[in-house]
RNA sequence: GGCGGGGUAGCUCAGGUGGUUAGAGCACACGGCUCAUAAUCGUGGUGUCGCGGGUUCGAGUCCCGCCCCCGCUACCA
């Protein structure tokens, strides 16, 4: 048994989330941490929602609204999103709390005082009315080499090339279009080149497990190739305050969005253990070299996974070229795993909420079953490449597969149980096509926990559906409708068909944890084979605003093995656990998409 | 441009370290069964494994070149 960290992707605040933010982040992690709770480990699961940083600023101004505000309001319909698809995060919090500021700045502090900040004046833009730093990517005109007037700050869409916005011919910010101003500007540079050394060491250490993506360690092998300083500060007056004499006060200096929402893990890992009423618990997956640590994310995010955030948790700790010593935090585990899924793509097009190319989690949720979503996410998303989305093979997937072959086998058993004896019947002689059935079922949780275990999930699920299929085939061999003239190799059929049942329920229970109760109430179970999170509307620890989080106990789940059903269970004529879909949806869903 | 991923049956995709007649699901056809949400079970594939070379006794699997698709490219999150 080992101290697991489940470390998901802190959403951004800036509107809510689609269906391809979740395929990325929050069905993975999710059924990593079932499982991993289910065979035995000590899981901590935090995440919460990242709430600093220029866009939610543009985004509040055009709602009219403050940036708080608008952080309050997005967080909220997160929350629900994500308790709603069941992600059994033992923390969902944010990064506007004053825990997080505090624990940023102490991270800083450390960081800063091993010297691995460097205070560097820059030229950047900013828009004159606001005085805010102007990223790059709100920066258009017109291209110095092409020609071409809609060129970005950063590259040039027409001819490829990078450039550098202030050499941009008529420069105009794409947020209000007025003329950015270039100015020289102070800030902190993480000292990058200082802890290269220790990435590439800690990156080679991870290569040679073999259990990094090839893309992930590729990825970040190669860009640390190019290293070198990266500010962590920016002229905006929304993030979290530089803890520094003459920067603390300052309205328009903040930490740069990337280096707090990182942080967010720890951060989050020590409310847990606040609101837990130990204080130091985060310490056991922090501090403890044996912990293991996952971090899952789309690819997007890979660099400050992979570069940014060990290199501050080495700085912190004083493992860099400058060395230094670590703060009162100790010294910070590094991850054991970037886990990256690829991009979801929408009928064949990327997802853009502005060209109304989108699915909100919201909308899948209020019309069809979250473990619908959740399973063609497991059998066909983004794990390894990127994966589409399309609503005639979500209707397929639910129809054919999850309905006509696992909703099926449990209904049926159902049915031939409740018809014939009302509740499990007892055991008689096994037969040897028994014994088969029986141990292949048993076998399954080897394989697919292994596979889960591995972050191959599309694999992992699409054994288990296999093992469903062997076990639908033994029914139609066996033919149990035949044999009621000899109860007790009838019993015996039925016995080992709920016997299987119910393995391959908790078998299929980290990929489908609602059904998974449900199918446990049809066989006289009381429903709690997987404990679900719950929203809470809780109080800031330190005296700010209250807010709502997700929690759960999850202390209780069963494990990951099979369990003899008991005989004598009541069971009776089961309505179906899984609903099927008419395919008229799909028209109706592209009909939505058109509106 | 740089880096990475992909191009395998009509469709969606599996195929670590090269080796028996290249697989699964769906779709389609035929047959069986009737317990089950017309669900299920069986049978049926002559696929240039993107193209061209090479290494090898042997390559979808390794090497070289080329074509096409997708993503990332850091101060956007």
């Amino acid at each position: 048994m080992s101290k697991v960290l489940s470390a998901v992707a802190w959403p951004y605040a800036n509107g809510p989330r689609h269906i391809g933010h979740v395929a990325g982040f929050g069905v993975p992690s999710d059924v990593f941490s079932r499982y991993m709770r289910m065979a035995g480990h000590d899981v901590l699961m935090v995440s919460g929602t990242d709430e600093h940083g220029t866009p939610i600023l543009i985004a509040a101004d055009e709602a009219g609204v403050s940036p708080q505000e608008l952080a309050d309001q997005n967080h909220r319909l997160i929350v629900e999103d994500l308790c709603g698809l069941g992600v059994s995060y033992d923390l969902y919090t944010r990064t506007t709390t004053r825990n997080h500021h505090a624990v940023v700045q102490q991270l800083f502090l450390g960081v800063y005082h091993n010297g691995y900040f460097v205070e560097q004046t820059t030229y950047g833009a900013i828009s004159p009315s606001t005085g805010r730093t102007l990223p790059d990517r709100y920066i258009e005109g017109t291209c110095p080499i092409c020609g071409y007037d809609g060129a970005r700050g950063d590259q040039c869409d027409n001819c490829g090339n990078q450039l550098d916005p202030h050499e941009l011919i008529n420069p105009r910010s794409k947020i209000n279009g007025e003329t950015p101003e270039f100015i020289e500007t102070q800030h902190f540079f993480l000292d990058l080149p200082a802890l290269a050394e220790a990435l590439g060491e800690w990156l080679d250490e991870r290569e040679a497990t073999g259990l990094w993506r090839p893309n992930v360690i590729r990825f970040s092998q190669n860009i640390l190739k190019e290293i070198k300083p990266r500010a962590m500060t920016r002229d905006i007056d929304w993030g979290i305050a530089v803890p520094l004499d003459g920067w603390r006060d300052n309205p328009t200096k903040k930490l740069y969005v990337w280096f707090d929402a990182v942080v967010g893990y720890l951060s989050a890992s020590i409310e847990w253990a606040r609101r837990s009423g130990d204080n130091d618990a985060w310490r056991q997956w922090w501090n403890d070299p044996e912990a293991l640590s996952y971090y899952f994310m789309g690819k997007d995010n890979i660099t400050f996974h992979s570069q940014i955030w060990p290199a501050e948790l080495l700085a912190y700790s004083g493992k860099g070229d400058k060395g230094g010593t670590p703060g009162e935090l100790g010294v910070l585990n590094l991850p054991t795993e970037v886990v990256s899924s690829e991009f979801l793509t929408m009928e064949g097009k990327k997802f853009s909420s502005s060209k109304k190319v989108v699915i909100y989690v919201r909308d899948m949720r209020a019309r069809y079953q979250p473990d619908a979503f959740r399973y063609f996410v497991a059998a066909a998303g983004p794990e390894n490449q990127d994966a589409d989305f399309t609503w005639a093979e979500f209707v397929r997937r639910t129809n054919d597969e999850l309905v006509a072959g696992w909703g099926n086998l449990v209904n049926r058993t159902a049915n031939l149980i409740a018809k014939n004896f009302g509740e499990i019947p007892a055991c008689g002689p096994l037969a040897p096509e028994d014994e088969a059935v029986l141990a292949a079922t048993e076998a399954a949780f080897g394989v697919v926990g292994d596979l889960i275990g591995r972050h191959r999930q599309k694999h992992a699920i699409g054994d288990a559906m296999r093992a469903v299929a062997e076990v639908n085939k033994y029914v139609s061999d066996s033919e149990p409708w035949k044999i009621k003239e000899d109860p007790e190799r009838l019993g015996t059929v039925l016995h080992v068909m709920a016997q299987c049942v119910a393995d391959l329920n908790l078998i299929l229970s980290p990929f489908l944890p609602f059904s998974a109760n449900a199918v446990d109430l049809v066989f006289g179970g009381v429903g709690d084979v997987q404990p679900m999170p719950r929203m809470e509307e809780a109080d800031d620890l330190d005296g700010g605003a209250g807010y709502p989080i997700i929690t759960g106990d999850y202390s209780g789940v069963r494990g990951w093995g099979r369990a003899p059903v008991k005989v004598g269970s009541p069971v009776g004529k089961p309505t179906p656990v899984f609903i099927k879909l008419d395919p008229a949806v799909v028209e109706e869903e592209l009909a939505r998409l058109e509106a």
